[in-house]
DNA sequence: GAATGGAAATGAAAGCATTTATGGACAAAG
DNA sequence: CTTTGTCCATAAATGCTTTCATTTCCATTC
């Protein structure tokens, strides 16, 4: 059933069913009531590829991400595809892992099927060194590309953040004025947005005249066992610490178990405070004290740029959110 | 640039032009490499939408699940994209919700962008009611349908899953043979496989004839502390049990959070056995012993399946495989 | 060495199902 | 009688795949 049978039976030309299916002005509302009812009876639907080449697009968004099983990016993508889907649009996914190189073709395959956009999901995009970045703007020369937490200054990309680096530092400092002096960051990335926490860490340490302790996970991210081991040897090794900043929630758990295993006390001989307020801070007892980086909200302003962009060629380049300490368990009263 | 432009520079047809870029045989390798060049210096990528209109496929499968952001089914998508995309199709990521409406809206919705099939992930898909059903048949129509964790059995729809009632029922049998006479079971969903699993659990106890304990929780699927909550009610009222057989793992975390809660030893006192076999068996501490369903081998199997399918239109129709019992933490030898 | 057969290489043209620009017909308004 | 505006049809454009017919080339055969 195509366009052409829609339009002999109901006795129309196929402009006229395609101005009636596209709900163009400049159409009779007897006709149209005619046209209807014969695309009604017949059950057509428009062939998507025709009108793909038609329209030169097919209201499609790629979605990239490192790992669509991470706990919080899958939440973002959860996020992105709802709101996408609202605006009309469907989501290609396609997940890049982390070399340089698959993400240069997986990049490509998205811009090939001609996606309308493309979002990166993850800080980790973004390269610290400057020339390994240019694989985002290749790809703006044809789509606009949006990154969610990351930030890189160029024609046609978008970035939509939280304030990192503010939101460990406060986090650090409350804790620091909460009496606790010797705080461990426990971390296992150093893209942008790690970047940013460990300096965020790093600054209240020093504006309070205080040695900073950071210890660095270089195993697997879903290694929650590799992370309590590593803590319990740097507890065999002598090294003390009555506070633990975290770069995410699985580091912060492990925390948790670290210290269960040894028998400290969660929060009253050690404090944890965790990032990204994910499931996982209701999986520990006592509940995980964790950074709020809005997620939900990240991902609506950056659908929200995004319908800007592909209607109006315009849209707010850079956007920072703040984030929020959420009080739970782990923490005394800070 | 088109097919066209390149035919020119090349000084051949454009049928040419799209057996070299197909890898048809019957073009000189001489001309071959004429118009290799001849698109390499352009930079020449076919137009998607023009070729998925001659070949009637954009090589696209459909991906719908209720909730992408759910662990378990994030990692299954995980696996199914990397798996599709080894095999050179894209996916269309679809949330539908758990509603029956939202499902037909949002399989139509695939419908109508001409995937090459449809997978359905999650056992929630299937409902009890056989006419609920039809929705799958419609679907089934005219793309064939992948059910990851569901059976039905009807034309054009392939069954993948895990033997969800025996893997239930030997480990309530494990429990019960190591001397754990009160087991309860905690669970939150009526789906498919929800009840496979309790059916395998009830029929365990009564094989042993032990009466069963039964609590539903009724709370949205990452309510861990409602789920702690509705334990320490059940403390409350007097109920008593050592043993606790959960549906899944994020139950069975609110059930070591409980006993934490309480100062129940786990697994001295309490035991408690998972299901999934996700990241959340290694959040609590000690460790969950939770049941490994097989996801990536499920979904592998569902790739190799639609990929038969869809290149000689056949395919095995229904498989089941067995789950495996990991020990951990929160069970004392079995 | 010419004739023949068959396979390999190529081109022309017909789809594929839309959108959209152009312009014609007709009615109402001036 | 002309202008304006509404409604609709014709036809072109979109960029590829694929069938079918034709040409070319090479190996046989006599």
């Amino acid at each position: 059933m195509t366009i052409y049978d829609i339009s002999e039976k109901a006795g129309v030309s196929i402009a006229t069913v395609s101005r009636v299916l596209n709900g163009s002005a400049n159409v009779s509302e007897e006709t149209r009531q005619r046209v209807l009812s014969v695309i009604e009876k017949y059950e057509y639907t428009p062939n998507a590829f025709a009108r793909g080449l038609g329209l030169n697009t097919m209201r499609t968004i790629g979605i990239m991400c490192a790992d669509s099983s991470d706990l919080y990016l899958a939440k973002a993508i959860y996020y992105l595809e709802q709101q996408l889907r609202e605006n009309g649009y469907h989501c290609i996914l396609c997940c890049s892992g982390y070399e340089l190189n698959t993400r240069r073709e997986s990049l490509d395959l998205l811009l090939q099927q001609k996606v309308d956009g493309i979002i990166l999901v993850g800080s980790n995009y973004i390269y610290e060194q400057e020339s390994q970045n240019k694989y985002i703007l290749d790809a703006a020369l044809t789509t606009p590309v949006m990154l969610l937490n990351g930030a890189l200054e160029a024609p046609n990309v978008y970035s939509i953040l939280c304030d990192d680096y503010t939101s460990v530092q406060e986090a650090t400092g409350r804790m620091i004025t909460s009496g606790i002096h010797d705080i461990l960051y426990f971390y296992n990335s150093n893209s942008y947005s790690g970047k940013k926490k460990r300096s965020g860490y790093l600054n209240a340490m020093k504006a309070h005249g205080l040695e900073p302790m950071q210890e660095y996970f270089s195993g697997t991210h879903e290694d929650i066992s590799g992370m309590t081991e590593q803590l319990l040897k740097l507890h065999q090794r002598g090294q003390v610490f009555h506070g633990l900043i975290a770069a995410d929630d699985m580091l912060a758990l492990a925390a948790v178990k670290y210290a269960q295993t040894l028998g400290i006390r969660v929060p009253d001989e050690l404090s944890v405070i965790g990032y990204n307020n994910s499931i996982l801070a209701q999986c520990s007892y006592p509940e995980l004290t964790s950074i709020d980086n809005k997620l939900e909200a990240l991902c609506q302003h950056l659908t929200d740029t995004l319908m800007d962009v592909l209607t109006d060629n315009y849209g707010i380049k850079n956007t920072m959110f703040s984030g929020d300490l959420i009080l739970r368990g782990t923490t005394k009263a800070l």
